[in-house]
DNA sequence: ATTTCTATATTGACCGGTCTATAGAGTCAA
DNA sequence: TTGACTCTATAGACCGGTCAATATAGAAAT
């Protein structure tokens, strides 16, 4: 399961822990490339177009992140409810453990960069689709008709969105955990 | 009421247009002296700390924007669901007129900037704050409790905030709609 | 009224450094 | 020998920031 540690997975790893943390733009390929020890030949070789292939891998790669750690609160959590608390108290703690600088491993990357980029772009709509398709089936699972479980997992994403973006200003926790309240 | 158009008010105007569309480390000073038509010499006369300087008179300029916003809906919508539904119908619009480019005026510059910055960040925080209090009159006034009309003021524009960033992503406003259904 | 002086406001040429990306030779295991 | 991978050097654009030179407005002096 887990990844071996090729050149590349540290590349896509690094790429994913410093977009999230300081953003796509003011990250530059020198600071990843030291961090994650790989040379500057394996990152044209691995990703032709560059930073922007880079960014689209660590999306992708941040993709699988919330995935596992949504399917592993819906398998503990079956009440909605319950499930809403507990991955917002996740979110939580990553904030406080990174003194509020690792928020949404995918947004500043994509308020930077979408629409602009199609293929950033596309990234983030399947990260959406995927993180939102995920939610809906702890809703449906507990009895919820289809259509609304939709729609109250879409609210509920944007809702933790705003909440990581605020918490991160004010530097509290206390934004995410008021998500929990709305539901 | 209108700033008159020194080079001054045509920099922060011209920063916070562009950090609202690319963000703040994509948005060199270049472009933004071309576009303001501003000398150079002047950004340093005004803003003698720099971009950083010239980010913080843009994010307070645009939390006036917002200030002004809120306080015409709240003008011609008491209730506080009419205020709500205005309220996204305002930021819709503006996803719409700018092909999904034109989100929230600081969510960028702070996912890219908070809490690094002090400077920053406190104008953040007082763009949250001054936001926050102005919808929690609108709730008050309609008779709601303080302490609850400051905790839902709190969860909408978290709502809204989250909604703005996948409305760019999906290049749809659907997500803002749906924001007013949550309350 | 006119000139001179002075403090403030304003300006663009210039700086060193960093950015992403490319080129092409070299390395090494299968 | 082949193909996957890495290295060094370099290109050329752009970065934020500095600073000496200039313009201007108003006070002071004549």
């Amino acid at each position: 399961m887990t990844e071996k540690p090729s050149h590349r997975t540290n590349l896509v790893l690094t790429a994913m822990r410093l977009f999230r943390r300081q953003g796509y733009a003011s990250t530059g390929l020198q600071q990843i490339l030291a961090e994650s020890k790989a040379p500057k030949g394996s990152l044209y070789y691995y990703f032709p177009t560059g930073k922007e292939g880079l960014a689209e891998a660590a999306v992708e790669m941040a993709t699988d992140l919330i995935c596992n750690t949504i399917s592993d609160l819906a398998r503990d959590h079956s009440d909605p409810k319950d499930f809403i608390t507990a991955y917002c108290n996740v979110y939580a703690g990553w904030m406080e453990d990174s003194n509020f600088r690792s928020g949404c491993p995918i947004a500043t990357t994509m308020l930077e960069n979408a629409p602009q980029s199609p293929v950033l772009t596309k990234a983030g709509e399947a990260a959406m689709d995927r993180w939102m398709a995920l939610i809906a089936d702890v809703f449906e699972t507990s009895g919820m008709p289809s259509e609304e479980a939709q729609t109250k997992s879409g609210q509920l994403v944007a809702a933790i969105e705003g909440a990581l973006l605020i918490s991160r200003i004010r530097q509290s926790t206390k934004p995410i955990r008021d998500v929990a309240d709305m539901f």
